[in-house]
DNA sequence: CAGCCATATCTTTTT
DNA sequence: GATATGGCTG
């Protein structure tokens, strides 16, 4: 009897091939992190492989330590010589020993988002770029995907002959870099771009990585784009052993640069691959596989495959509707008390999945209600908060003053009297004399301009230096103290009193425990690493099932994990399928939500309840949807549906549980759960109720107007569109609750869309 | 320079 | 609805 007789023959398979390239398909649930981790304790125990030559590439921490530890546990020795990482940690590994070789600082810090958006505003003020027409937001994301491409500045310049906008952007690209080359610093992206610069420009350094990984895995492979191919396929192409694990299916990460290819079309890549598919599924009942199933069918572009499972067929799959968010919130919040009260489940077996980040909120107010224990991850993230970042940005300071986004976000925290204008002559200085900020502002008495300000800005110097000069002589945690008590931060906040500053306080509280963990954890803890420690954290890597909360995420966040219970809210055409998908009309787009919804079914073990609400505000406007068409798509067999009980009095519940509720359809025959006539044909439902009627947006739910408006343009008509500009109208059709109408833009060609969501108009 | 109020724009997803 | 920006006042 040995560890490897659990495993299916496919798995054994994966597991025992050990030499070579090898693509390992593996659909949801299938168990390819127990084949992930049998496979390196092949390597070890059997095969006699040194674990300091294993490389396991993750996305998340969470994902990584996870496999470190279930390694460990069947592993007898060595396993924490593997390197278990994510590919931003594995390279931020290798350029803290390495990068001086491309002309940066060991200890450069890492930009996150909001720093980024600093920059940039900071470049388009230099460029004179109008960011009205130019949004921040788009050249950031265009720079991001050229560096996903590994597309440096001059070449997209060369690329963008005869494009005013591309040229622009281009410029701004390089700028962008300049700066963050002065602030010695990386973005997310760079750390990968500039590891793979790294292996490009000095052989030698590539070939002691190739040589210390002899053997790689990389998980999630669908979800890598170019830039991490690349890094990846460098550091293989001496011994070929690469194993890479992925499904096709759940590549959701396109906005990010994953680049589907990498997967479909490694076989190319690599001729003489092994590939391996995982088809049965260990996770799911039958009922949620084949839901699943039905959605992900209707997509063109994937490898065929079908996944399976032994398990029962189980609970069918709940679809409810309600009348808003707040009661679909309630509906859920309800449903997952009675669980817990009836001891079928504890709260951390139920997950709340959805699609955008906004619509935690009125779960959370439910939850807050019931007193229910529950935790949200990502929004924003922890190190994202004011509070967190300011300490942060103090820390930075302290450790590297080159960063000038962290010294000017700090200089006026809390109040000093130093504001935008004396910030900007200093800037000016800081440019003519070829400074970075802070040394500039070291100079501020020669800077004539400033004049009271000068003083004010010296003391805010001297606060560093003094800081600066305990470093060495106390810890971190001290240091944090320090910084606190000298700015007087944490005073400002008690004074405050408002529930708002109290729950900053604790998140200080919170990262000076995280300091004291760190140095802790680490033999020889620096200022540099706890920071760049914090620097790559995810929201999800925080999440652990030691507490029983009931835990609200993103679809994207959910990727990975797996719950007996899940809900999946906000089922509407228009917030899932996003709204911009639908106009976009781009069936590449749809495919990659429909991943997402595939994604999302796949997570439940036992139970899969969907809901979606006739009216919800989005974005300040009440918004009517129609059902998701990824509804449609499950096999109806397989569903089972409410009806919305009006509530008749006050303090009366909502909707009744699932067990006495009563079909959709308004006759009164009751559905017998899982037996019975299947009584839900979708075209009753249809005809009988709108069901599945298609969007019919812009009515405003609240004024009860729902009466489509008539157009005031015709077919022939110039129409302008806010994201596609100008066209001609080539058709309009009535679709009864709203107008369909096609246009043929100048730039963006024919696309179709509803009146109500376009909002044309008349030129 | 800071604080207040008006307004405009926004989100889809994240390491 | 929530946040970022701009203009105004003290």
């Amino acid at each position: 009897m040995s560890i490897y007789d659990a495993l299916n023959p496919n798995q054994l398979e994966a597991v025992l091939h050990t030499e070579g390239p090898l693509l390992i398909l593996a659909g949801a649930g299938s168990g390819k992190t127990r084949v992930l981790t049998h496979r390196i304790a092949y390597m070890i125990e059997e095969k006699g492989i040194n674990p300091w030559n294993i490389l396991a590439i993750t996305f998340t921490n969470k994902a990584a330590a996870e496999m470190r530890e279930r390694v460990d546990k069947i592993v007898g020795f060595g396993s924490e010589h593997i390197w278990v990482s994510t590919f931003h940690s594995s390279c931020v590994r290798i350029l803290r020993r390495h990068i001086d070789k491309l002309g940066y600082d060991n200890n450069f810090t890492i930009y996150d988002g909001d720093d980024q958006k600093s920059v940039i505003k900071d470049v388009c003020k230099r460029l004179n770029i109008d960011t009205k027409i130019y949004k921040e937001r788009s050249i950031l994301s265009a720079i991001s995907s050229a560096k996903d491409e590994l597309t440096g500045p001059d070449e997209l310049m060369l690329q963008s002959t005869g494009d005013y906008a591309k040229k622009r952007i281009a410029e701004a690209y390089k700028e962008y870099q300049n700066i963050l080359r002065s602030n010695n610093a990386l973005d997310f992206d760079d750390l990968i771009v500039k590891t793979v610069e790294l292996f490009l420009h000095n052989p030698d350094i590539l070939e002691y990585y190739q040589d210390r990984f002899r053997y790689i895995m990389v998980d999630e492979y669908q979800d890598t784009n170019t830039a991490q191919f690349k890094f990846v396929s460098l550091l293989a192409s001496k011994y070929r052993n690469l194993c890479v694990v992925g499904d096709d299916d759940q590549s959701i990460y396109k906005f990010r640069g994953a680049n589907i290819y990498n997967i479909l079309n490694f076989e190319h890549e690599y001729p003489d691959a092994k590939v391996i598919k995982l088809e049965e599924n260990y996770r799911s009942t039958k009922t949620i596989l084949n839901a699943a199933n039905g959605v992900i069918h209707q997509n063109r572009g994937r490898k065929d495959k079908t996944l399976w499972t032994a398990n029962d067929q189980g609970d069918k799959i709940r679809f409810l509707q309600f009348n808003s968010e707040y009661e679909e919130a309630m509906g859920i919040v309800e449903d997952i008390a009675e669980k817990v009260k009836n001891k079928e489940a504890a709260h951390s077996d139920c997950a709340i999945l959805y699609r955008t980040n906004a619509q935690s909120r009125v779960f959370e107010e439910k939850f807050v209600i019931k007193g229910i224990p529950y935790k949200i991850v990502g929004g924003q993230n922890f190190y994202q908060r004011k509070e967190i970042k300011d300490l942060l940005c103090y820390l930075k300071t302290i450790d590297n003053a080159q960063d000038d986004i962290a010294v000017k976000r700090i200089i006026n925290v809390p109040k000093r009297g130093i504001g935008l204008t004396s910030m900007n002559k200093v800037d000016a200085y800081a440019l003519s004399h070829e400074l970075n900020f802070y040394d500039a502002l070291k100079s501020a008495k020669d800077i004539p301009t400033l004049g009271k300000t000068a003083d004010k800005i010296s003391g805010f110097v001297n606060l560093i230096q003094v800081l600066r000069s305990k470093l060495e002589f106390i810890s971190l945690p001290q240091l944090m103290q320090e910084i606190l008590e000298e700015t007087g931060y944490v005073k400002e906040l008690e004074a405050d009193g408002s529930e708002e500053a109290l729950g900053r306080i604790e998140n200080i509280d919170e990262l000076v425990n995280k300091a004291i963990a760190y140095e802790d954890e680490n033999e020889n803890p620096t200022l540099s690493g706890f920071l760049e420690e914090v620097a790559l954290v995810a929201d999800i890597d925080s999440l652990d099932n030691a507490n029983d909360k009931v835990v609200l995420m993103t679809l994207h966040s959910a990727k990975g994990l797996e719950f007996p219970y899940v809900y999946m809210g906000g089922m509407e055409d228009g917030l899932f399928p996003s709204y911009m998908t639908i106009i976009d009309d781009d069936a590449q787009e749809l495919e990659e939500e429909r991943r997402l919804c595939y994604v999302g079914i796949t997570r439940a073990m036992k139970q899969l309840t969907l809901s979606c609400a006739k009216s919800r505000m989005i974005r300040g406007m009440t918004q009517s949807n129609a059902i998701s068409r990824f509804i449609e798509e499950i096999p109806e067999e397989l569903m089972e549906m409410n009806q919305v009980i009006e509530r008749k009095k006050r303090g009366e519940k909502m909707i009744d549980t699932i067990k006495t509720r009563k079909p959709y359809e308004t006759s009164s025959e009751t559905l017998k759960s899982n037996s019975g006539p299947s009584s839900l044909n979708r075209r009753t439902v249809h005809k009988n109720s709108d069901f599945f009627n298609k969007p019919y947006s812009g009515v405003d739910a609240v004024t009860g107007n729902n009466q489509k408006t008539a157009l005031e343009y015709g077919v022939g008509d110039t129409v302008r569109h806010i994201k596609f500009g100008i066209g001609e109208v080539i058709n309009i059709i009535d679709g009864g609750k709203d107008y369909e109408v096609t246009v043929n833009f100048e730039k963006f060609g024919v696309k179709k869309m509803f009146a109500g969501f376009a909002k044309l108009q008349l030129i």
